[in-house]
DNA sequence: CGTCTATTTGAATGTACTCAAAAGCGGTGG
DNA sequence: CCACCGCTTTTGAGTACATTCAAATAGACG
């Protein structure tokens, strides 16, 4: 084959780089060794409390979520995405501890992994790149400290209608009870926000 | 004078850094020349929503804490600390965007500041140092992300309990209004919390 | 189609908030 | 050193927001 499938995604991730830093097809080819392929399932986990988070993940194409299960097993959804983002268990990732979260698929999903030590050699010798993840962990804390003010200072129609702002386009595609837990609710609650505001969403 | 009363302050500090990684005198030395001290009377603002976070600020002695004024004038309590601690608004100093957080005393407090460009130079010099705090940054992603699954899966009552085990020592100079709006209830309700429990603590 | 999962409904309950007022406590000035 | 003033904490009644539990309905997928 000439184009593999996995090109259209290296492709897809070397856009995005290229879309903050200036990376020349020949670093990227650098990387491209240590990148990987991984496609996950409808409700496939990539990760389970106890692993650790190895990698950073690009997604190319599909959903995922990280949600925490607390004592009485109800989920916690902390992170949602789609193609074009980043998801990970950050806090796993940088410390190299054990994960307590489930990062799964919402979709049939595929990503593009790069290892904590590939990338870490790869910050000596592209600095650029350093930058670029820099910032984005930066905004994963920025994003969590938002998001903790917002738990503390809205409630939960206001959450609601923030979430749907944000997520405009990719609401549809995630099933109502992950919404609620990511806003802290639960199933049946968000349901009877939703009934009672109906005209509020055309 | 001999000993200026801020070597107190700078050796407090140098003690934190060497705590961590080796950090030889001269090598502090060089550092020193970009610290400040600065003094703050109880309920005095070290920086106030609109302006930068630019400094790293360590708390030589006394009591800070970090919180979010919210539409309906609730403050919302994002961080305390005391003596020992780094307590700044993470959020602004990485992007050096204004704050939306108010960092302020609450008692009279003396804390050593590191200007983040004096802080970045340090990186390349000394590759230690660098790892430091990017250990710091690090620890604070976490803390936030502990939190929000912390407040999302307990009740006040049990988020109460957690908050004095891991402030067991400096509790009783957190009036109890700001406890409150660190747990994300009203003082009202922290009371009645306290009254229902009392048997619970001594 | 039939089965499994997700969503909706409604009633009863609980957790936390609002408002108003009283009590406690700490610092300051006489 | 005591008295007063202002701020913090407590108390209680009434209310609102959100949960639990159980059952019915709707959707997705083989």
């Amino acid at each position: 084959m000439d184009t593999h499938p996995d090109q259209l995604a290296f492709q897809h991730l070397h856009d995005e780089i290229n879309s903050e830093i200036r990376l020349s097809k020949e670093k990227f080819k650098a990387l491209e060794s240590a990148l990987s392929i991984e496609t996950l399932k409808k409700k496939e986990y990539l990760i389970e409390p106890g692993q650790i988070s190895t990698h950073m993940n690009f997604i190319h194409k599909g959903c995922l979520r990280v949600f925490y299960l607390d004592e009485q097993a109800q989920e916690h959804t902390m992170q949602v995405g789609v193609e074009g983002w980043w998801v990970s268990d950050l806090g796993s990732f940088l410390r190299w501890t054990p994960s307590d979260l489930y990062t799964q698929a919402l979709e049939e999903t595929t990503l593009v992994r790069i290892p904590k030590k590939e990338l870490e050699e790869l910050y000596f010798e592209i600095p650029e790149f350093s930058h670029f993840f820099r910032q984005k962990i930066q905004g994963g804390y920025i994003a969590l400290q938002e998001r903790t003010v917002h738990n503390m200072s809205r409630d939960a129609y206001a959450r609601y209608k923030d979430f749907r702002k944000k997520y405009r386009n990719i609401e549809q595609r995630i099933p109502q009870y992950v919404v609620a837990s990511y806003l802290g609710v639960t199933p049946e609650f968000l349901s009877s926000l939703r009934k009672k505001h109906a005209n509020d969403f055309s």
